[in-house]
DNA sequence: TTTATGCTATTTGTCTGACAAATAGAAGTC
DNA sequence: GACTTCTATTTGTCAGACAAATAGCATAAA
């Protein structure tokens, strides 16, 4: 006798927490089909509509994903690195975007807890991932790239310097910080045009990881980030200037 | 002239996004109403269906409420930290529950990343923030506490802790993290009855916070960790054992 | 035998139109 | 003035339909 308590939220939002903890308690396994939306919308006595909102929750959070066709269906989704990665990115730019993080607060974040993870770094890196950090910053060094592809270089190195921490929970909240600063890359970038120091800073951090250097790191990214905040001013400077 | 792209994903999906960043990007600000689910329907050439089901993608990541009535509306949802924090601790829990990450990992990164979290919170923890930790043990000792509420205890513990580094980014990222222990504290606490000896390790950190004593807060922690992991794998083999 | 082609059934994606439920505001009543 | 009633608006849900993708099978061609 489960006490059902008078629900006041709606149908397709309690279908969705139904699933949900049906996925994440693994009544349905990872991969597996769910039932089609016709069965399920009999079955809980609703509409195919209520279900597919009900369902529509759960894509957004990366918990399902569909196809058509006979061999469709919902299938529930073992979120790859990069989805988790997305979605966190996302909750995280929506905070700056909505002004609840400002970045000297993020900035603060990364400083504080640069550390633990490029100790971690150092001691765990395996050959493969300094391979993939350095070929990160080959493809950030091309100077045909456009300040978006820029960025996005930028990124990929950073998030390959964590993951040479070669911790999953670490690098899922590392992740995080480092789309928290895109905002500021990206501003630095676009107005400050060069972006050889930028590399250069990467550059110091990346032989400074090979030779497994764990006062290298630090120092390094330290530098790094008094650059870009110091940039970051000035360009923010300009920006009021021109508006005004 | 944009490139629109041959574009794969399902129309809900698109205006989803596109909504998304509109909200991100402060064309819709916070509080204020989005069109009517029939205006975006006709502005966007689709049917009110499609756009519900956007609009569900993005209720489920808290960025939209909706209410019903002649004022009613969806609404651009400034998340409160209690919302964010349930949507982190969300993503937590489905990581762990679906065995993307194992504890060993969570309790690594947890030891990794405290440090910094420890070192801002000695400086900047306000007597108020102090003072809700101190609240939030005394709660925590009530030996009338289901197991449950005891562990939910135990959070809003942690949580203060991090609370305390006074800064915004921080907490996010360790929010999460101390969700992704909840499973371990969970199951601490219903096999080894006695909660003495965890109230003991809260008391010490607590105490190492009022005298602002760094290496105390971090030995304290440790200590905790070190703790929880020895009672945890007994559990387990517990556990395993009752299985068999 | 192997390859190519088309058919068919299944499932999600979208549309249409309708009604139910909530509710803010106006209008009416005492 | 306080209360009730009515009304319009908006989201929530429903039912049924068709479009689009696609896996599997049958068939035809090489």
């Amino acid at each position: 006798m489960q006490e059902q308590a008078i629900i006041k939220s709606s149908i397709s939002k309690q279908i969705a927490e139904q699933l949900r903890n049906a996925i994440v308690s693994g009544r349905f396994k990872s991969g597996e089909r769910l039932p089609t939306e016709d069965e399920l919308a009999t079955r809980y006595g609703v509409s195919r509509a209520t279900v597919r909102e009900a369902l529509k929750r759960l894509a957004a959070q990366n918990l399902v994903r569909s196809r058509r066709g006979p061999a469709g269906g919902n299938f529930v989704n073992q979120p790859t690195h990069a989805e988790l990665a997305e979605s966190l990115s996302g909750a995280a730019t929506l905070l700056v975007g909505l002004g609840a993080l400002d970045i000297e607060e993020i900035v603060e974040a990364r400083r504080t807890l640069q550390g633990g993870c490029l100790k971690l770094a150092v001691v765990n890196a395996s050959q493969e991932q300094i391979q993939d950090v350095e070929t990160a910053l080959q493809l950030q060094k091309d100077p045909a790239l456009s300040d978006e592809a820029f960025c996005d270089a930028d990124v990929a190195f950073h998030r390959g310097l964590v993951d040479a921490s070669n911790n999953g929970m670490v690098r899922f909240v590392m992740y995080s910080i480092i789309e928290a600063l895109v905002p500021i890359t990206n501003m630095v970038v676009s107005y400050v045009k060069d972006r050889r120091e930028i590399i250069a800073f990467h550059e110091g951090l990346l032989l400074a990881l090979q030779q497994r250097n764990e006062e290298g790191l630090e120092s390094a990214l330290d530098a790094l980030l008094d650059y870009l905040m110091e940039r970051f001013s000035v360009a923010q400077a300009q920006r009021k200037q021109h508006a005004s």
